[in-house]
DNA sequence: CAAAGTTCAAATGTTGACATCCGGACAATC
DNA sequence: GATTGTCCGGATGTCAACATTTGAACTTTG
């Protein structure tokens, strides 16, 4: 089992914020007043400071001394920036699940595609689809077992989930279309263990993801 | 210009106890208890606290829920741990910055060597190199220019710098003897390109610091 | 005597009040 | 008329008091 784990209000804070950006409640740009906050919360403002911190940390929100706590906007700049960085992390992540795995965990990591492909051929929403996405990644990040790079991979991790939201939801398509497929290459190369082919399959992986998400940018299907 | 910077309470004690930390005034594994380090600061608990939030997103410390921060400690999977992270991001900023860099960059890049070499031949005690050495690389970073980057660069940047003081401390001399060389390498290769070689010397002047200092701890020459 | 329950000091978590800072609107100045 | 100075509303930064949790020493119980 894994152990339960007491958080603070202060997490609790910005798991509802955090929700709340991903929902689209609080757009790009937005800004976050901690007031504000406090009393849609019912916490006090301490907390709230705290929680739009864990959120900096995630690199959700950017905030500036006396000037308070924005949400991130999207420009191409910056998916590239998320993307290169994610691509470096999810080989080596990758590379190290494939040498650190044991049967079980490629196992488990089939099962979660199969779960994936059910849901998406009952017709589950894209972002249901997403969660079942990002709860592979993070599974690959837990079984590589390195605690700086899973560190290092939620620095980026709600920026790739707020980026991938936006994707679907400019055309969903494309994403249903690859996400099972990619996923089984992922795993198919896992199993042969920690290859060039393998580096190479996870960067295609984030790269393609991030393609899709600079065409819908620069040319909207609105 | 650079832009000044305010920073507030919460940064000033960030940086203080992480001078202690390596100053060595803190040894691994101990706690660093809210109320003893305000009283000494002379801040609030609230600011020491969000300090160090600060140097937890650092990595330097680790806190629990109600139990308060500790210092981390560093077993030889730590070292690991950091160093891999270390050589993929490495690999990354020095591509990334041979492919953007200005010739002024590389000059400049050049320049920094040059002063380590000084430095070292000026008799200068190792803390000071490293602290030339660090700066080498934060340029790195800076000129790579991915904000994204950065951050996961300062995710592992004052855990690198607390493992080379105690590799320095353990034994400066082979230090001494390669510093300057590897930065030499790293440079030229930097010269030519974003090139597979370049990516390989990045790697391997990470490896070369991991196994020295591995080399140290499971062998202390006291 | 070992295991479970109790108690208590010490530390952290949380809160609301007070101090400080920012940015824009308006007035003064050269 | 563009620049500089002053004011003020609204926001964040800081603080010290109060509430909660923890771990360990102690007691109880089977």
């Amino acid at each position: 089992m894994r152990r339960a784990r007491r958080r603070g209000l202060a997490h609790e804070a910005a798991d509802r914020v955090r929700d709340a950006i991903f929902e689209g409640l609080v757009p790009p740009g937005a800004a976050l007043r901690e007031v504000e906050l406090a009393t849609a919360l019912d916490v006090s403002r301490g907390s709230v400071r705290e929680g739009l911190a864990v959120l900096e940390r995630e690199g959700l929100v950017r905030s500036e001394w006396h000037r308070g706590a924005r949400v991130i906007d999207m420009s191409p700049a910056d998916v590239d920036e998320v993307y290169t960085v994610r691509a470096a992390l999810e080989c080596l992540a990758t590379g190290t699940a494939a040498e650190r795995a044991a049967p079980g965990h490629l196992e488990e990591l089939s099962v979660l595609t199969d779960t994936l492909e059910r849901a998406l051929d009952a017709g589950a929403d894209s972002p249901a689809l997403l969660s079942l996405d990002m709860a592979f990644h993070d599974r690959v990040y837990e079984i590589a077992g390195n605690s700086r790079l899973t560190q290092a991979w939620h620095g980026v991790r709600s920026q790739v989930y707020l980026f991938q939201l936006t994707r679907i939801r400019l055309g969903h398509d494309q994403y249903r279309s690859v996400v099972v497929e990619e996923h089984r290459r992922l795993v198919s190369m896992l199993e042969r263990g920690a290859t060039p082919a393998l580096a190479e399959a996870a960067r295609e992986h984030v790269d393609s993801a991030r393609r899709a998400l600079a065409r819908m940018l620069a040319d909207p299907p609105r």
